[in-house]
DNA sequence: CGCCAGCGTTAAGAATCCGCTAAGATCGGT
DNA sequence: ACCGATCTTAGCGGATTCTTAACGCTGGCG
């Protein structure tokens, strides 16, 4: 029997090979098409020549920084951008994000973990997205166009702002948006502390939409990062 | 066979050749007249004498900001405008739509998307308006095509412009307007203090069909945003 | 065990927005 | 030219929303 062609190709810029070696692993039951590359020179070299539908990047390169690396992906390609990073390397992470970054994981990270985000970043590149009409989320409904929400049978009344943030995070959901890329949005206006604003009126949107607004189902945090819209239901 | 003359006129506004070809490719079946512009100021010189169809802009221009642009446009045609976005830019949707955007895209598109998206635009423009014949909520009767309403057997007087903001919240029951989209579909003039005008019009359109003006059932205000006109009885 | 950073929550003052009134200005018909 | 209807413009008071500060909680870390 033949072996089934690659469902997708993923290039790993990476330099620590046992890292290199789980994330095949992690991913053997995809049986994608795997690039590696350890340093982000090369890196970059992949990224042009092989088209990768996908991208793995570690932030531990020797060569280069990894946020030029990232911006200098982003440049040249839209496939999403999977970062690997250290516990405490946080900051970075942000910074990475706001280059353009899709989502991150945490070493060290377990295969399932691995494999499942890899797969929900291919699903949301696969389908050129438009703005949902309507999204319907655990007894929520969000009409973009009528600018409208409903909680069950009952309309919910937001303000200006509370609906800008749930329409930015309604905009791409299962995306982690940074404190600064929501403020951005939002304020468009350059910089204030944005942690603070956000703190009050996230408080104010999940009082409105969340079943318990103490146990956030919808709106989650990712501490020291931002805050994601979540729509599995 | 000689080939057919144009259908309409297409305008892109785009910096990157890619993105022109690839738009032309995506329609060619549909044998526009195409027009490029690379950029903002080209771009609009384009608008005023070229008097396009439609119009293809895309955000990260070079020399003007996409939003400016996008305004700018509006001010001299009502001709539908589509927004090309990167996935990773600033989504600012709801400021496009503002501006005077009537639909946006996300790159990568794929060709039968964009397609899709520009027939629906045209015909969209090309009915005026087709919204439906009568309405009847709360006691209250809105004829269209007759031009009147009535407030259970009594007909009410409306002035022109009572009735031009009556007409618009109607044409889309539930849809939040925003006041500039109210301003400009009423007053057609490019700039005022949208806002001041309404206020007033707004007060003197409920004293003539809600129940009680005090307490607005028919046209709720959103505040900070516009009106909208809710038909749920 | 105590410290600290990050987050959620609350509350109060500031800023903004809205409904309403009313006085000119403008328009259209006779 | 007159007159009534309509529109524009200004301003006040009340309501809503935003900003800002303070406090409590939690979880990591030395």
């Amino acid at each position: 029997m033949a072996p089934e062609a690659p469902p997708y190709t993923l290039l790993i810029i990476e330099d620590e090979i046992e890292i290199t070696r789980a994330v095949g692993a992690a991913l053997r039951e995809q049986n994608p098409a795997i690039i590696e590359a350890s340093g982000g020179k090369t890196g970059l070299d992949a990224v042009k020549s092989s088209h990768p539908d996908i991208i793995i990047l570690d932030l531990g390169l020797p060569d280069l920084d990894g946020l030029e690396v990232c911006q200098r992906i982003r440049a040249v390609t839209d496939a999403p951008i999977i970062v690997l990073t250290a516990r405490h390397g946080e900051a970075d992470t942000v910074a990475l994000l706001n280059a353009g970054a899709d989502d991150y994981i945490i070493k060290p990270f377990s295969t399932q973990e691995l494999a499942a985000r890899v797969a929900a970043q291919l699903r949301r590149a696969a389908v050129p997205r438009h703005a949902p009409v309507s999204i319907n989320a655990d007894g929520l409904s969000i009409d973009i166009h009528l600018r409208q929400v409903k909680r069950g049978p009952m309309l919910v009344r937001l303000t200006p702002i509370e609906w800008e943030i749930l329409a930015v995070l309604t905009s791409d959901p299962g995306r982690v948006f940074t404190h600064q890329q929501l403020f951005k949005a939002v304020w468009n206006r350059p910089y204030g502390d944005a942690r603070l604003y956000l703190r009050v009126h996230l408080t104010n949107l999940r009082r409105k939409i969340e079943r318990d607004p103490a146990d956030p189902r919808l709106i989650i945090t990712e501490p020291g990062v931002g805050y994601r819209f979540v729509a599995e239901w």
